[in-house]
DNA sequence: CTGGATCCTTCACGATACTG
DNA sequence: CAGTATCGTGAAGGATCCAG
């Protein structure tokens, strides 16, 4: 995404660029996070993340699998069944998030409460 | 991400959904970052991050503020000077972001790679 | 210099219907 | 069940001009 002309931090064209990009994908982390905890069916995430579309759950997980983080399995059965699951390195991925999400989990409060204050200013 | 118990909901409305909707906006954060190293204006910011637009660094820089993740400074002077800065909250998320910038340098070239060779069908 | 207000274009996304 | 194709809408985002 980006040639940059930029100084010295991070946005010229390092690869957090990259992560930046996998991560800003609205539904990506959602879909890995529905993955994290074993193979799942396209059925099976499209409940287990609600409010998702299917053309949306279609849509990121053909770019998690492009991006080599997970692995798409089809089985010729009827009726059909697929099967996603997290690559190894799409695991290593899962870290990070965590770490977001137990920030969420820390500090998500004081966020809303900010976010609160100022709207009622 | 305590919470997914079993047949959860990840989306319905646990605490991770913050954290992916502060880092999923687009500019959040590469403007975070741009704040880590202290306090920057307007225009710096503008420079330092090469390809956003006036109008998107504004707006990422006062949700960032009513989310309390940084501070508005406004001094008084001809030219107008207006520093922003993390706050502690704020400088609390760098390291969830910090683990994703090194997710990618660890792992950017595989995800660059597996793209590669899957475009390249 | 900062940033608000418009205008305008693009596209992300949902809904729906259809194929295998 | 999994995925594609099409269409329509609303939001995102850039460019430009205006104000303090």
């Amino acid at each position: 995404m980006g040639d940059f002309t930029g100084g010295d931090v991070f946005l010229a064209d390092c690869p957090a660029r990259l992560a930046v990009e996998i991560i800003t994908d609205k539904w990506a982390v959602v879909t890995l996070y529905g993955l994290s905890r074993g193979p799942r069916r396209h059925g099976e995430l499209l409940d287990l993340i609600g409010g998702i579309s299917k053309k949306m759950l279609t849509q990121t997980l053909r770019r998690l699998t492009e991006h080599g983080l997970a692995t798409r399995m089809a089985y010729a059965q009827v009726p059909q069944r697929v099967e996603y699951e997290l690559t190894d390195l799409g695991k290593t991925l899962m870290k990070p998030i965590e770490m977001l999400t137990e920030w969420a989990e820390l500090y998500g409060a004081d966020v809303v409460a900010a976010q609160e204050a100022s709207t009622a200013d």
